[in-house]
DNA sequence: CGAGTGACCGCAA
DNA sequence: ATTGCGGCCACTC
């Protein structure tokens, strides 16, 4: 068995780490496809602390708004995901956030 | 090693 | 409809 240290955090970096650009998970998504549906504040502290390689900007909670905690505040946020074609309202909530909304395969 | 915190989510009043 | 609270697990100090 692998170890049982963090496989949780192996989970959810492989999955962000895997998120198709133009593309935007949930942190339940997440959570729930690591194996835990309500682990999704462990995924904050993972994206906090969590490799900056991934593209954590592409990772935004439940109303598809921007997240607060992200380097440089959510103006950073919001300019990455407008980059990535993504609208993002003035309250940095995601426009059409469903459609822009990447399916996990559970 | 222990305690606190956290970029959340869901439900209850 | 809105607001408030708890819970759950991992990571850091």
């Amino acid at each position: 068995m692998l170890k049982t240290e963090s496989e949780f955090k192996q989970r959810v970096c492989e999955l962000v780490s895997q998120i198709p650009f133009g593309r935007v998970v949930t942190y339940g998504d997440l959570a729930i496809s690591s194996g835990h549906p309500n682990a999704a504040r462990i995924v904050g502290q993972i994206a906090h602390f969590g490799p900056p390689d991934l593209p954590w900007h592409r990772v935004v909670n439940r109303m598809g708004g921007l997240a607060s905690g992200y380097y440089g505040g959510r103006e950073c946020h919001k300019r990455m995901l407008e980059t990535e074609g993504i609208r993002v309202d003035v309250n940095f909530i995601i426009i059409n956030f469903e459609e822009y909304r990447w399916r996990l395969t559970a």
